[in-house]
DNA sequence: CAGTGGTCTAGACCACAGT
DNA sequence: CTGTGGTCTAGACCACTGA
């Protein structure tokens, strides 16, 4: 029996339990991080990969697919596929949950419930959720921590259903950090899309007490309105993150080695 | 000759010029869309498409490999295909090319450059591009601006190699402000990754001057690291964009649709 | 066990590039 | 014209799931 893996040599083992296709495009993304092809290169017609390596040539294909998705080449029809250059002065920054991205850097999260309140939309929250003057609504406010250090401080708002009313348990459950979760379970139809927008700012009065920082800390500001299948606002927030404690981090061009 | 588009119905036409892949992917997706099928929900088995479009199997995986690549549905081993739940809780911001974002907002883009000087690496530049103290580095500084507003100030290290001087004429070139170009061209060995990290900081009074706005303004402040293959680093920047004219936006969700 | 998705083959015809 | 990638078929065997 046969137990290869992929990065042993340039060849390719059928009866290995990794896929053809999976070992053909390490081998090929290996020639281009290690310098046998560089980026305008053309990379071996399918055909001749079919040849050298005895596959078929959907899984040549499949091969080649996977490296088109990673960016890492592209195809002309008629005349080849290309290593592509990567594009490095372009940024994509990422923020997932936030609690699993407190606990994935061995924090413990903390969610507090500031309160809530029903209130009446006044001129800007009506025309964020796109309603009435006066609209009855339901407002939220919260402070996220990690290691119970503030870290986020939350205003969030939606329109109120009677018919759905939010129970106090239901506030007190971590996923209400989540706040389409909550929209989703007590508004009239579910969202489905997720509009924010980042600027950079500095801490209010009230924030800066919040959060427990100096007058003029830099934060970032994230306004996020939730819209369902009909492009209406369901959900609209507003969250100050503190400037002292958050970087965003992007890595892009030829990352696929080491992480 | 049949001219059928993707949207008139729920059928497939063979004979038309949009690949049936594409078409079932778009049947499925408008399923999605349009509420028939939520998320958790199983879509039709694999064999029940072929039999029901009377298409291969191969066909079929392709036009839902579309969709698992778009983040609209998952699949799980033994037991079918399922509608995903949107995450709306992610934040996903971009930039790309400033030149190109900026004629795309139908504005003037402009770089002016401030300066070129040889100089010794210090302490954090040694630290940054892991060089020994003093080596001779290259550092450049740069005004970005649109319909001659400044926007961007920003500040620029790579080693300095005589091998390959810089030339004056280069530093005209727009192509400049894209920095991995720069450090291609005259580095020793060319940058394939980039890291950026994003932070919220406020003006010092250097930066204040040069983009002409008053102290205490908020900024987002982007670090940007150049590595060759070997992960080491070849170039270092720090640029600042004006918090008061830079907002990044996100879309996430089932976005397919108008936009 | 039957049903599901995952992989793979050995052909086929097409549209497009460059000579 | 030849060579390239793009699409598609009609099978095959596998591993996993759940009854």
């Amino acid at each position: 029996m046969n137990i290869n893996f992929t990065g042993d040599n340039n060849q390719i083992d059928k009866n290995s339990v990794i896929p053809v296709y999976y070992q053909l495009a390490r081998i090929i993304e290996r020639d281009i991080f290690e310098g046998r092809l560089k980026p305008g290169d053309a990379i071996p017609p399918e055909n001749e990969l079919v040849r050298r390596y005895g596959i078929s040539r959907m899984t040549v294909r499949r091969a080649i697919a996977e490296l088109i998705n990673s960016g890492l080449v592209y195809t002309q029809k008629g005349k080849g596929t290309f290593v592509a250059k990567p594009q490095l002065e372009n940024m994509v920054f990422e923020l997932g949950d936030f609690h699993e991205e407190i606990k994935k850097r061995g924090m413990k999260p903390g969610i507090k419930l500031l309160g809530t309140k029903i209130v009446r939309a006044d001129e800007l929250l009506a025309k964020k959720l796109e309603i009435p003057l006066n609209t009855t609504c339901l407002y939220l406010r919260l402070l996220i921590s990690a290691n119970d250090e503030p870290l986020i401080f939350e205003n969030k708002y939606m329109v109120y259903t009677k018919k759905k009313p939010i129970l106090e348990l239901e506030l007190k459950d971590p996923s209400l950090a989540n706040f389409s979760n909550l929209v989703a379970a007590h508004g009239e139809s579910f969202p489905v899309v997720s509009k924010m927008v980042l600027h950079a700012s500095v801490v209010t009065e009230e924030e800066a007490e919040v959060l427990g920082v100096k007058l003029n800390t830099p934060v970032f500001v994230v306004e996020q309105t939730l819209y369902d299948s009909m492009r209406r606002p369901v959900g609209w927030g507003k969250s100050v993150f503190r400037g002292d404690r958050f970087k965003f981090t992007s890595y892009v061009g030829w990352t696929k080695y080491g992480e």
